[in-house]
DNA sequence: CTGAAAGCGCTTACAG
DNA sequence: CTGAAAGCGCTTACAG
């Protein structure tokens, strides 16, 4: 049933139809009631396509993802959040896998050419990304998802990864920890560096600089992680303490130092950053995992604030926030071994 | 820029360039590679809305995921499978995310009505899944992914869960393996009754009744493979060898073990079935892990070519698939201790 | 092989 | 507060 039909049906112009649907305010209550009940009763809703090209609006918000490894559970969650709180607008979710980074360049271009989506949300930047000078070029609106350099302001939403990995490291550090290691990201994306410069810092606060041979870049998973943490522990001074970039990681580095006949807490303190799977609870490991805090899903349903508010006209420099980090101290990390 | 202007921009008609865009047979070679060119040159893409309005088809296809848990790495997976083949047809992928089962009948009613995608594709069915008698009702296409009983015949893909799981026993019997368990899937779900089933007549034949202690259902996730694994170990019986559900399980299965002070493979073996994470590979884990192996992103490519063979008039009942699954045996699996 | 024109099903400025 | 009608940007049957 189309709109015309349904309006002939209840003795109405589809134009007080169409504003009574749409929550328009001169429409006479009783007629909205009316139309209302009608609609439900008939199962009627407008064509999506006919209202977008109507109103020129796509109704629909744009995600890339790189294929394979990085597509991983971090994405899941934070496509939880963001859909939940999209679904309450109706606004819909377009996803879309690309190979290259070539390949997702070409995909906002043909975002942008067929008014597919509103807006577009840009996850894990690096220094100076090229979608964002992509995206500003094409007048897409976008919001990121972390922080990069551009030449114009953009809305964003990162968490203050710097802050929380200078916590981890000072907290192993009161601990009595001297040769600390880190598990980053990929060494491209601005979150690695930030985590980077957090952990440096605070060890230089303490009168350390780390080994290079402490510092290891690359995927989240369970895999590295413990292929990682195998080669921090076949050094010649291993560290006794190591901050994990995220609880796949944490997982894989816990599984290598139990192989290698040790003990974490006792003998390696481990501290990780924590998505907040909710499968994977570091309370529920053994030991306990003390981390550093940020939910992902919450991240993925603030950004679907921001995209919409961007789309209603907000400025995207009024749509710039930073989110602090929560230290949870749990039993894997303990003093450092004589 | 739109068709009007384009049109007029190289000097043909409206419907000449639509033509030629759109791979009509009646437009001279010439002409074509003219257009062609123009809209390159240009950037001209036809604006998607109009194009969806005008033909009464969506160009995309639905997917919803119940929130939390069940969306995971399987999910991820089973997404970039699908993504990767539909985006070469220019199909879309809607993602919506639900809290609860009648949250997604009523996405499907809203799919139906408002005309927003021309297909949707059905995971994780329960024996008699409610969601495939009101897509059959709303004459909505669908492909499942898995098995459910239903009035009329539709299309879906699934993996042998009953050979897998019953291959895996059988092996663990050879071993001389007497008293083994099962990590199983949430007990509504075909899937999960299907593995059971291979698993009880694998047992039965060899003269085994597995007592319902040795049984367990819920979450393929790290931390249930490791409560129920604890579990198990407690039992005043406990088992020699345990199949997993998925890597995921395996995971928290073997920290439970070795937390227990036991090793896997000499005294507790063990089987997982693996989606294929590229992330978590059942090789590159201490002892390497024998597994039935089903790629899920393959699953995931297979369905989009259904989806798309649906959509062009197949018939329901020529859109059947069960994959075989492969047993890999590795180092997990060992002689049952004495 | 090419084009003029109707039609897809909405929204919304304009008139009353 | 309500309605007639133009317009959004395409596709496609029909005519030539």
């Amino acid at each position: 049933m189309n709109l015309k039909e349904f309006a002939a049906h209840i003795g109405l112009s589809q134009t007080t139809v169409s504003r009574a649907l749409g929550g328009y305010p001169e429409v006479r209550p009783a007629t909205r009631e009316r139309v209302l009940k009608a609609a439900a009763e008939f199962g009627y809703q407008p064509n999506i396509s006919a209202q977008r090209l109507a109103t020129g609006r796509a109704g629909a918000i744009g995600l890339v993802f790189q294929g394979d490894g990085r597509f991983g559970p971090h994405a899941s969650e934070f496509l939880g959040g963001l859909s939940g709180r999209l679904q309450t607008d109706g606004m819909d979710i377009l996803v879309a896998t690309v190979e290259t980074q070539e390949a997702e360049l070409a995909a906002y271009r043909r975002f942008a050419a067929s008014r597919r989506v509103d807006a577009v949300i840009v996850h894990t930047p690096t220094l100076r990304d090229r979608r964002i000078a992509l995206l500003q070029e094409l007048d897409l609106p976008f919001v990121v998802h972390g922080r990069s350099a551009a030449a114009r302001p953009f809305a964003y939403l990162d968490i203050d990864n710097y802050g929380a990995i200078a916590a981890a490291a000072r907290h192993l550090l009161d601990l009595g920890h001297r040769r600390i290691a880190l598990i980053n990201g990929y060494v491209e994306n601005t979150y690695a560096r930030d985590r980077e410069q957090g952990f440096r810092d605070a060890l230089e606060g303490a009168g350390i600089r780390p080994p290079p041979t402490l510092l290891a870049y690359g995927a989240f998973t369970d895999e590295a992680g413990f292929r990682t943490m195998q080669r921090f522990l076949a050094l010649p001074e291993p560290p006794t303490a190591v901050i994990a970039g995220s609880m796949m990681s944490a997982l894989g580095a816990m599984r290598a130092v139990r192989i290698a006949g040790l003990s974490v807490g006792r003998d390696i303190s481990l501290v990780a950053h924590d998505d907040v799977f909710p499968y994977l609870s570091p309370d529920n490991l053994v030991p306990t995992v003390s981390t550093t805090r940020s939910p992902m899903r919450a991240a993925g349903e603030r950004m679907a604030d921001m995209v919409l508010k961007l789309l209603q006209g907000t400025p995207p420099e009024a749509l710039q926030e930073v989110w602090p980090v929560e230290l949870v101290i749990r039993r894997s990390t303990e003093r450092a071994p004589e």
